[in-house]
DNA sequence: CGCGCAGTGTACGACTTCGTACAGATTTCA
DNA sequence: TGAAATCTGTACGAAGTCGTACACTGCGCG
């Protein structure tokens, strides 16, 4: 049912789906990198150079106050792309890309990409669609900062970061967390806490281990499973019809 | 500077800034509707029928969770449209769209919105830059709500209502406000006394009075400025570049 | 091998917000 | 005009979170 060891993604979801021939429109654009922890993407209001379509790690979507408090707003994993804005016709965003699990990705130049979008109706229709669940995700993640506590936005945060890291490790120090979910390292640290004495997780040292998934669903606000059925909805299979 | 009477906007930014051409191929469609305050223009995970494109009053974006509580993740006044996720290619969306200022919207079937995107590049573009500017839009407020207290996102909204309705009056309950915010209605009376008390705003019944714009803006947070440049930037004319 | 540092556990008072309640004021409507 | 409904102001203890601080642990690097 849940797989235990380092299953890592190898292919990202997003290009999965499309037609194998707006498959060969980006493939010779596209470059396979590596995405260390801490890497920068896209700095905030900077020119996006580069989407990304990520095999395995994942990116984080953040915003860093005037006073250098940081909080995130996004999550992206296999599952999608970064580089929407592009796409949506702008050159660049307010918010900063941010690597937050090493892993590896396929690059292309958002040039490259808008030109495939332009000239394959079905893969532009992919990337918008993809753009829509997006918004969801962060219109969301707006209503849960705003209406749940740390304990549950902590189990909502880790579940996310399961479904895209390959095994049950999630390799991240307290600190890291506290600036995805705008808090204290402190409170990190206790929310944590209760989670490993109900022996939910393991906790070394920027190592947590994801013991018990289910147990930490429960744990979760409704906003994890708001967002994962949307994606499920947004992009069902046509021969399986949702509605 | 800042006028203080009733100017009802009377046309919508994102049509004003369409070719001629381009609103001709809109405007066999479109229907001038009244929006009346507490209407729902789209249901959760109900199909969106139309798209609004407000002339004055403004429409709410919110979240329900099942308990019953709310809360607001997007505004939507005569500088924008609400339909967006008909034309990314999806059907509905898991957010309910409400009208939260009375006033008059220009109505358009999505499948007619559509059919138009389709036929003109430049409409597309225009529609497709403004849901970059909503996800923007809605990605600060998801920063904003875990990172600010209720007295600056409070401003903020009083802002964001200001920059939407015509004069100086927000024609809202305290409790409404807090279904907003996602606060307790005594929060919401609490943080207005204190911008009473100095002077800048009145409160009557249902009705709260903008004295001294300038000074709310002091008050609120940063994110009313981070979205508002962010509008400009998307949105300037190509006469004055801006980058 | 041991020093230094990053990471974790825990504590404290201060402040914010919550849930709830109730009184008084204003408006609506019968 | 009187009754009912809505709206605002205020209060209270409870709970959550903050800012900060400090001790302990284990890992990495000189």
């Amino acid at each position: 049912m849940s797989k235990t060891s380092s299953q890592t993604p190898s292919s990202n979801r997003l290009l999965a789906g499309l037609a194998s021939r707006d498959r060969d429109l980006l493939r010779p654009h596209l470059a396979s990198v590596d995405m260390t922890l801490g890497q920068r993407l896209a700095l905030s209001d900077k020119k996006i150079t580069h989407a990304y379509f990520p095999l395995s790690g994942m990116i984080s979507l953040i915003h860093t106050y005037r006073d250098g408090s940081t909080i995130e707003v996004g999550l992206i994993g296999h599952e999608g792309y970064w580089g929407a804005p592009a796409v949506l016709g702008v050159k660049s965003s307010p918010m900063e890309a941010m690597v937050q699990g090493a892993g590896e990705a396929l690059r292309i130049p958002v040039e490259a990409l808008v030109d495939a979008a332009n000239a394959s109706p079905g893969l532009r229709a992919q990337l918008l669609r993809y753009a829509h669940f997006f918004q969801v995700q962060t219109a969301v993640t707006a209503a849960c900062n705003g209406a749940h506590n740390i304990d549950q936005r902590l189990a909502r945060w880790l579940l996310e970061a399961h479904d895209r890291l390959g095994g049950d490790e999630v390799p991240l120090s307290h600190e890291f967390l506290s600036y995805m979910l705008g808090t204290r390292r402190a409170g990190v640290t206790a929310a944590l806490g209760t989670l490993k004495d109900k022996g939910f997780i393991t906790i070394g040292r920027a190592r947590i281990g994801i013991q018990k998934r289910k147990q930490i669903e429960r744990e979760s606000c409704e906003c994890y499973r708001i967002v994962k059925d949307e994606y499920r909805r947004v992009f069902a299979q046509p021969k399986t019809p949702n509605r």
